[in-house]
DNA sequence: AACATAAATGAGAATGATTATCAATATCAC
DNA sequence: GTGATATTGATAATCATTCTCATTTATGTT
């Protein structure tokens, strides 16, 4: 990881929440990094092809990012209070594959998230 | 449903795949519809706040709608030209109801896609 | 039918996130 | 240091989506 790579991941690291890529650049640019918004977004993508990074949507389409803590993984999320637990699926996964297989389709991707009230909520 | 609804759903029917606003727009106008991207767009967002289509996002952000079928099921989707195939996953189902259940979770929901490429493309 | 009023429509402009372009700058091997 | 190469930031371009508004169409009343 270079220098602009660093200050990226380090914003968003001390964000510790799904931030967009405008959000993290507006955040840099207030602590006098001279970083671009380009640098931004190839930063991020490069993370996320790497699964460094976890990428979600918002309702409207905005890609949002934030660090992971381990490996693969997917979300369970409050519905209510926003509250994201990360959780192991290697059941999930294998089944997405031999899926993908049956059915002859070739470097398959998923999207799995699950969404709920937590405890509090 | 008024004029321009029915058909924008009836393109959307007639598609029978997951398809972005602007391709149904497009679909229409070749048809020789003079119907707007506007009321294209109006008449989806309509629809999916009512539960009439499914949403979901491609990679790049882009809104696919489909017309609901009944009962529960999830797609695997050519993210070349938009072939897509329902598939069965009770795995997935137990998986996300323990999951719930192990974090304390009620009321889970669950999004589930799989993305990739078919044979033909 | 004639009229008034409200709702829906389509064309095009505006918005906003993302991506592409490209000259300037930093990095590295020698 | 010198030249080759990769990275960067500013800015323009792109593209889906939303907004605006004049015009059309539907609706209701007499």
């Amino acid at each position: 990881m270079n220098k602009s790579e660093v200050k990226v991941i380090g914003a968003l690291k001390r964000e510790g929440k799904f931030s967009s890529a405008q959000s993290l650049y507006q955040l840099l640019r207030k602590n006098g990094e001279s970083t671009g918004l380009a640098t931004v977004y190839r930063t991020l993508q490069k993370a996320a092809a790497e699964n460094i990074v976890d990428v979600l949507r918002k309702d409207d389409g905005e890609a949002l990012y934030r660090l992971c803590d381990t490996g693969h993984h997917h979300h369970l999320v409050c519905t209510n209070c926003g509250k994201t637990v990360e959780v192991e699926a290697s059941a999930v996964e294998k089944w997405a594959s031999t899926v993908a297989k049956n059915n002859g389709f070739k470097k398959v991707t998923h999207v799995v998230e699950l969404f709920g009230l937590c405890q509090k909520c």
